[in-house]
DNA sequence: CAATAAAATGACAACGCTGTCAAATACTCT
DNA sequence: AGAGTATTTGACAGCGTTGTCATTTTATTG
């Protein structure tokens, strides 16, 4: 009945060696002459060996497997940052398990707890905007939970992270629709969960202060990153007595909804409005006029962050560390430079 | 060093019963008597037990984990597939394996065979378009791996499949577009790789055969998916001598790159030309004018594909099963009634 | 070249479960 | 009540690795 597996007893025997020494030449310990090496591999090839994961993690008290969580309302970031992670876990033959979840959820310690003990994860990666809760972080700290961030970086001095350098870039992109002549610029705010929403107003609050520019309380509009709530602030600032000439959108999927809303009035983008968007989504590529918005090398932080954890991983003495990846601007149909 | 992890054996000494008889509980399986499997169940719920999916593994055979294998464009999709396909896998117990590759790739049957290997996977959810290559499936079924298709049927008499009714739909909304007016209609082929671009055709050619409207090989234009494809393929059929009053694209994505082409045309949507798209992409009610398109319920496709496969893992002689998923017409902005 | 240190290898007991099969117990029917 | 049957339960041997520690082999040193 059962398959004739190859296991690490028929590669022994093949090979002339100890089990144990085939698990060394797998585990690439040093304590193996190269000769021997040689040999055990050869061996391996040939038969087509692959250990068990189970009885690895078995005995060896770690069972490779990661988890992902992330609630993220876009999909082409959620699937950068797995296919980022993947990147690095494929290299570090770690397996990988998603997570998606309610950041929201008063349970969700528990839950991501839970996961970890049940499926005997080795460590977390915590996407924004689940990262940005402390109290979450250290509930799963106390619970012995290696933890990496993307995309926030906690106070927690356990906690390594990835982010990006949305203050700066968006402060660069809001002076940039100044040099364009527009003094008038709305600004359209990210769900308040996400710490990247308040990073980004404080780069646009930054350029207008350093341009002695008047913050306009007017001007500045609670959305929640979603198509809708983007029509609803476009509308909203369209209204205004004096409209904005520019409006920078936290996202692009609000973006978005500030076109449409421009559309409704029949207004005409970039010549009667400017409009900015943030994380480069397909979508700001897909509608006319092409979106100028920014974009975050997400794959890239992603795998680095994957590395952090493994690291921490093997050593969880390892320092902690907040990487930063730059993001690129990129100017497209929507702005207008101004006379 | 080690922690204290419970363990069956902490379990079975509390509850008085052997281990085995706990292990029984664990695995619902029946020969235990109510008071015993309750009074287990307690010790369990007030120990925290979590029993060790590798010890499970190790012991009895089965990983339970599968994989997800998918080379699909859409963002969107692929995240509605994981989401489905983990519904299932929380309710059955199941973990998930997502495995992202290029389905055109000629060492693919290697890849995943390796894959299943190495991470011991129990089973393989296949999306399109890599369901649809049968040389691929008949080397995995060689291989005995337990495989369901979700969006092709396979004429492999060893694979289950999900399947929306693609044909159908849209046959009936270019009778729908026939009924408005129009008898020039365009249609943008997805790609060709994927069956269901092949039976999105066929509806589209039923329709017109049905009312008599000949087949205009003009108005036939083959693109891959991608929005800018899209843009091609509108360009290409808004250069025509006499430009078709509507288009069909073969998804959401194409059908916003031919409104793209529109408006470098200047062209006015629908009043100009009407388009219809496919998927219900978010995209397709973030452009402007929103996209009339059809929904497939992708969630619970793959949620059932999973269920499935666990049926399949459980006992591999049960019968094959197509299940076709209807999809639900959406009508929004972009098509006009001719008068 | 012996003495010693260092490197390489191996024996064997876990790791925490499930499968097999035997034993104990409970139920049914005269 | 006792034989016969069905249901519950348990003992024990794996499953395929890694960790620990002992042993053997090789290199180094005076």
């Amino acid at each position: 009945m059962r398959t004739n597996r190859v296991t690490i007893q028929t590669v022994a025997e093949k090979a002339k060696v100890s089990i144990k020494t085939v698990s060394r030449v797998i585990n690439k310990e040093k304590a193996v002459r190269a000769s021997t090496r040689d040999r055990v591999k050869a061996v391996i090839d040939e038969l087509g060996y692959k250990p068990s994961p189970a009885a690895r993690a078995l005995a060896g008290h770690t069972s490779k497997i990661i988890g992902l969580i992330y609630d993220n309302p876009s999909a082409a970031y959620v699937l950068d940052v797995q296919t980022g992670v993947l990147k690095s876990c494929y290299s570090e033959g770690y397996n990988l398990l998603i997570h998606p979840c309610d950041h929201s959820s008063d349970k969700l310690a528990e839950e991501l707890i839970s996961l970890v003990q049940k499926s005997r994860l080795d460590g977390l990666i915590l996407t924004s905007p689940i990262c940005e809760n402390e109290e979450l972080l250290t509930k799963l700290i106390e619970s012995k939970i290696k933890l990496v961030n993307i995309g926030a970086l906690s106070k927690n001095a356990a906690v390594s992270s990835v982010s990006g350098n949305d203050a700066d870039v968006v402060k660069q992109i809001t002076l940039d629709l100044v040099e364009k002549g527009h003094s008038e610029i709305g600004f359209v705010f990210g769900h308040i969960d996400h710490d990247s929403a308040h990073l980004r107003f404080s780069g646009y609050k930054q350029a207008l202060v350093e341009k002695n520019i008047p913050i306009n309380q007017e001007y500045i509009v609670q959305g929640d990153f979603s198509f809708e709530s983007g029509v609803e602030c476009g509308k909203h600032l369209m209204n205004l007595e004096k409209m904005p000439t520019a409006i920078f959108a936290s996202n692009d999927y609000m973006a978005a909804g500030v076109l449409k809303a421009a559309r409704d009035r029949h207004l005409n983008i970039p010549t009667d409005l400017s409009i900015v968007g943030y994380d480069d989504a397909p979508v700001s590529r897909q509608i006319w006029p092409s979106l100028t918005t920014v974009r975050q090398p997400i794959q890239q932080m992603s795998e680095y962050a994957a590395g952090l954890l493994f690291k921490k991983i093997i050593d969880s003495t390892v320092n902690t560390e907040h990487q930063v990846f730059n993001s690129e601007l990129i100017f497209r149909e929507s702005v207008k430079q101004l006379d």
